[in-house]
DNA sequence: AATCTAAGCAACCGCCGGTGA
DNA sequence: ATCACCGGCGGTTGCTTAGAT
């Protein structure tokens, strides 16, 4: 099929719209409507293309443009829905009032992927960043602190080199979980209520981490569900989608972390301490609630989750660390975990 | 004060799908 | 069935501005 030109059209104007330029589209538009696009230009007296033009008015000059910074809850949206339906900015953009696709498209590039980043998430698939530069960048990190208390004792006294890789391990220990409960999400009996494209079991995490800390459940409207915007997914009566608060809160970083004589492990009482815990989700509970105790569970009987699923997550995490065949550098890792903390005891 | 650098954002480019002749 | 046109979308570019040196 040929391809009309466009803007490529010698004579048309390139470039920053000036206040006349905008003036006359805006007064055009206002008392005739864009009709077609193409035709515009002529009309409105603009030397234009008519795709310029209308760029030009669905990002700028429309009256409904909301401007101005994106708040929690847009940056909230946008990352859920970015989850789901990935880099369809105009459909993320339906759901955000006076938000162009263009504006959620920079604004998701220059903040957004950059927060995921640093909170270990993958912005692409939001799942734990797994990528070997990262986790290598974490296990020197561990390698380097660790060699250092071989070396020189007093390094883990001053605290310096012992913080830098108890974040290391935190943050690799992490990686792994995420990793494990992928897998496990992905093995279980309900399959096929995430097998709509991109329903990522992770959701959730972001929506309790970082600046993103919320410790809600990721409410999803039910707008959402019955304009199709999203897949359904599992949700109780009310189309929330429960992220476990019951896991997030087991992350103590003081309890994990211990002091510096400490042999501690993650203790009942740090998951009591929910609402101070600064560390990131591990573990999403989205679609569902996802617990790896599951004392008890505050969902519906239907949820999809069962219990086996958390048995099915220590079963991967010793199958993991007791695999002869597994690579020792795994095995290090976690005989280098504080404690070595049994994942039944978190 | 001048220069450099990075971030933010508006605008452009090229591809794609829908539609009508 | 084919083609041309059109609008929409996502990726990318490049200009502007703010902050750092």
């Amino acid at each position: 099929m040929g391809r009309s030109p466009c803007c490529d059209e010698n004579g048309l104007k390139k470039g920053p719209w000036t206040p006349e330029e905008d003036q006359k589209l805006t007064d055009y538009i206002n008392s005739h409507g864009h009709g077609s696009w193409r035709s515009l230009p002529k009309l409105a007296g603009l030397n234009r293309c008519g795709k310029s033009c209308r760029l030009r008015w669905t990002n700028y000059l429309r009256p409904d443009i909301k401007r101005g910074r994106f708040s929690e809850d847009e940056e909230r949206t946008i990352i859920s829905l970015h989850s789901v339906l990935g880099n369809k900015w105009s459909r993320i953009a339906t759901q955000l009032p006076g938000r162009t696709d263009n504006e959620i498209k920079n604004y998701w590039n220059t903040h957004l992927r950059k927060k995921l980043l640093q909170m270990g998430i993958d912005p692409t698939t939001h799942k734990p960043r797994t990528d070997l530069n990262h986790l290598m960048n974490l296990s020197q990190l561990l390698g380097a602190a660790s060699f250092g208390n071989l070396l020189s004792p007093w390094n883990s006294a001053l605290g310096l080199q012992a913080d830098a890789s108890q974040l290391a391990r935190i943050q690799l220990l992490k990686n792994m979980l995420q990793v494990i409960n992928t897998s496990t999400l992905l093995n279980m009996d309900n399959i096929g209520l995430l097998q709509n494209q991109n329903l990522n079991p992770f959701e959730g995490l972001v929506n309790g981490t970082s600046t993103l800390y919320q410790k809600e459940p990721l409410l999803i409207s039910q707008e959402y569900l019955n304009q199709g915007v999203i897949p359904q997914a599992p949700s109780n009566s009310q189309g929330i989608i429960n992220s476990s608060s019951e896991f997030e809160g087991q992350f103590n970083m003081e309890d994990f972390l211990g002091s510096n004589n400490s042999t501690s492990s993650l203790s009942s009482s740090a998951c009591e301490n929910q609402t101070e815990n600064p560390m990131p989700a591990l573990v999403s509970g989205s679609p569902g609630t996802y617990t790896v105790n599951q004392v008890e569970s505050k969902t519906d009987p239907n949820q999809f989750l069962t219990q086996s699923s958390t048995s099915t997550s220590f079963e991967v995490w010793e199958k993991l660390k007791d695999d002869e065949t597994s690579d020792f550098y795994w095995k290090d890792i976690l005989e280098l975990t504080p404690s070595s903390p049994s994942p039944m005891s978190w």
